[in-house]
DNA sequence: GGCGATACTCACCTAAAGGGAAGTATCACA
DNA sequence: TGTGATACTTCCCTTTAGGTGAGTATCGCC
């Protein structure tokens, strides 16, 4: 069976590596924020309510690790930080697109109401 | 922010619950297998040779709990025991396909070489 | 001189996912 | 009597993900 390494890291099969750069509870959710309009930590914050000052700061430097956003510091006080997705980011909208409509639809299957905003 | 719960479990996004679907490290695999045909116990542990006996007997017990998959058990010996894809296991096939494309896209990115079968 | 605003970091902890190795049941066959 | 084949289960352990709460830096303003 085909394997390989990247990073130090042992990988066994493609759908491995594509859950690396948004897999995780956070990273869809945040990728799918960014891909309006760029946003301030704190924006991301409120939008996200339920994440944690730790999850959303470290999930915020994974995905700029990746390549996937960018971050922009203002050196002003108070402090300003702004995030942008980048090409790379936006060629996972289509797939976390995808995977959005699935769960839409299992839950729909499972009876779940949920207001589609 | 609109959440729900199920099955005793709190959701925020119908992305967390799909990947309650098809999340994790070995259900995509199993699931990718089983499109094609039925498959015995030790045909899928052949196939996917790094899953141990533990993961892969827990992971067909909740692909089927969740109907993505049936068991049928024969009560010969030495037992014999076929795993068989549902219409709503079928239905996680696209979502896979997009996520495994995706994977080789990012693989192709980073440079990593891997013999697509 | 202390408060609020923003965007964090750090240390510690818990829970869930996953791995390893051994054990179980049944019957045929040598 | 004991070995092999299949499909598991059980126990115990490690690793990883994620959560909690406190602390930090800067400056303007009251």
């Amino acid at each position: 069976m085909p394997e390989f390494f990247f990073d130090h890291k042992l990988y066994y099969t493609p759908i491995e590596f594509a859950l690396e750069h948004i897999g995780g509870t956070w990273k869809m959710p945040i990728l799918w924020r960014l891909q309006q309009k760029t946003l301030r930590y704190g924006e991301l914050k409120k939008d996200i309510p339920h994440i944690t000052h730790k999850m959303l700061a470290s999930q915020l430097r994974e995905l700029e690790e990746k390549g996937m956003i960018t971050r922009e510091a203002f050196a002003v006080v108070p402090p300003r930080v702004e995030y942008t997705i980048t090409d790379k980011g936006r060629k996972a909208i289509p797939v976390i697109e995808t995977i959005m409509k699935y769960g839409y639809e299992m839950m729909k299957e499972a009876g779940i109401e949920y207001p589609k905003r």
